[in-house]
DNA sequence: TTTCTTTTTTAACATTTGTTAAATGGTATT
DNA sequence: AATACCATTTAACAAATGTTAAAAAAGAAA
């Protein structure tokens, strides 16, 4: 737990009383390659934290192919937060692509319950999703002016140590692009 | 100035103390097309709350092309956010595409320095900034399983009065196509 | 109206990416 | 080692989108 809190201090000084409470809403938890941890059509109310290892969220579309929203490696945050900010049930899948150690945070107390109580934690958060807008944005920057070849590039910049873990469909559907056009681009690097 | 407290009463009620405060740093700005607001390279320390008309942020690639990241019409705020929190210089430029009227807010006192004098307003902030990244995932999302097409009937049914302002060019920029892609696309609708 | 300017459409061709299917390579299990 | 299973690469062809250039349409100005 002390990794979660070395994060966050690195940019808001922490309480005990905030280290306390996060403790109590907070579990850690191994997980094998392979766990799901967020299935479709569920309520969410747990967050996770990546110590180690790697979590993947993902959508199915219409034919049943799967795209890629989030890679998350360690000291990153995953779920799925349109259903949480939309008070919706779940669209994403959240899946363990390695063996994992990982925190669960259980917000199902409501999240602007959590703020109210400890309005440190609500600026904690709100840096958080401004970090995250501009990595969002960036993205769909890439998105329109860069060829795959260059997505892919600037993605495994992005994630130094994501060739261990993801396989090719799982990087292609987050560049969104067949594992064969993905195949072909590794080719035309070397 | 109403407008915006009425925009943003719907969510959260608004004390005098903070109603006077926006009041302080805003000033309403009769814009005309063309107009721009934001260039390249400059430090960012305004923000826009659209009243009426519309304005467009995009970003310039190394062919000069643009890439417009986001149409800003009624009731939304724009500005360069990756600038403002980043604490970096401009990379996008913000320009009025009809005539509008604006309200322009002052956050050069620092945003982070405002959250600490009324951490009601860090909570209205933040809100706005989970809604955005549902958007945003979500143009995400759509970006990696929708056809051009289906990208493009899903803008308009989400900028509904977007035709009457923005050029063909605009929301090919924005969909990640060209102008003549998009023109085929209109041409195989009817 | 006529002219000038800008925007949109159309067309021919090039390039990229998708689709389908098969072959290859790698890993784990028996 | 042999087998089975899964992931990756390759190839041929199809479809979508980009590129370039010209024509048509729409708007603004004289």
């Amino acid at each position: 737990m002390e990794q979660l809190f070395d994060y966050i201090s690195k940019r808001i000084e922490l309480t005990t009383e905030i280290k306390d409470f996060t403790k109590s809403i907070s579990t850690i938890k191994n997980l094998k390659k392979g766990d799901v941890l967020i299935k479709e059509n569920q309520i969410v109310n747990k967050t996770y934290f990546v110590m180690d290892g790697c979590l993947r969220s993902y959508v199915f579309d219409n034919f049943g192919k799967e795209h890629t929203l989030q890679f998350a490696l360690k000291n990153n945050w995953i779920s799925d937060y349109i259903a949480i900010f939309n008070n919706e049930k779940s669209s994403q899948t959240v899946e363990c692509i390695a063996n994992s150690t990982v925190i669960e945070t259980s917000i199902s107390e409501g999240i602007d319950s959590i703020f109210l109580k400890f309005p440190k934690i609500e600026s904690i958060h709100r840096k958080n999703l401004e970090r995250n807008i501009v990595s969002l944005q960036k993205r769909i920057l890439n998105q329109l002016q860069l060829t795959s070849l260059d997505r892919y590039k600037y993605f495994l910049k992005q994630h130094p140590e994501i060739e261990k873990y993801a396989l090719n469909y799982h990087i292609a559907s987050y560049l969104g692009i067949t594992q064969q056009s993905l195949s072909r681009l590794r080719g035309s690097i070397k």
